[in-house]
DNA sequence: CGCATATACCTCATATACTGAGGTATACTT
DNA sequence: AAGTATACCTCAGTATATGAGGTATATGCG
């Protein structure tokens, strides 16, 4: 039924890292920015993106620095490791290559053999 | 690491609909003929394809019929049923608007408003 | 002031899907 | 007779995202 959500295991991680190409942010900005860039298509609950930030970092692709000089709650400001930059160019890589693969399979073969 | 495992998650029924969409196939040769497509790239063992089979029976999407009259163990040929066919298609739409917004948030967006 | 709302962090039981290992069996080749 | 390829199946284990729950700060409203 809702396949979308199998879709998209294995790329939270990718986005996260894409979003915090452009501008250090903090998880719950990191939330709604990857929900604006989607047009609405993409979202995830804080249980997803709290623990999807926490192995990022633990990965060493991200750093997070506790901001309180502002109104409102503590945040906790990540921003993209050299290790990071260099793990989101190969996330990239490999989305491509497999979304390449699938559209070619999905898409149909008319060479193919019947057995 | 193995992310491409993880990519994979929901897409291997819409796989299997895609196969069968060009000729009836016995699960081990759709299990095979998805690993031709894909150039290698792609492959799921048994454990995988064999209940992936069985779901999409229950659901009315293909349908398998026993074949004994030839060489070798017993095999199961699954077609496609009309059902299946307008599954296949809500399946790649589904697929086709996930890949271009993960590409869209993951390409970047110059217009992004930083927190 | 009290209350709702928005922001902002966190954890954990649950659901789900794929993996990998195991099992059974047929037919052909050496 | 043994090995290989084919062909089916199941199930414990693993990994990931979900959703619900919890804590806390600041602002706006009546």
């Amino acid at each position: 039924m809702n396949y979308v959500r199998e879709l998209l295991k294995g790329n939270i991680q990718t986005l996260v890292l894409a979003v915090l190409s452009d501008a250090p942010r903090h998880g719950y900005g990191i939330s709604q920015e990857i929900v604006r860039r989607s047009g609405d298509a993409l979202s995830f609950g804080e249980g997803s993106i709290y623990p999807a930030l926490h192995a990022l970092e633990r990965e060493g692709s991200i750093l997070g620095a506790w901001e309180t000089h502002h109104a409102g709650p503590a945040r906790k400001v990540y921003r993209l490791t050299d290790q990071g930059t260099r793990e989101l160019a190969a996330r990239k890589k490999t989305w491509s290559d497999f979304a390449r693969t699938i559209d070619h399979v999905i898409g149909g073969s008319p060479d193919a053999q019947p057995i």
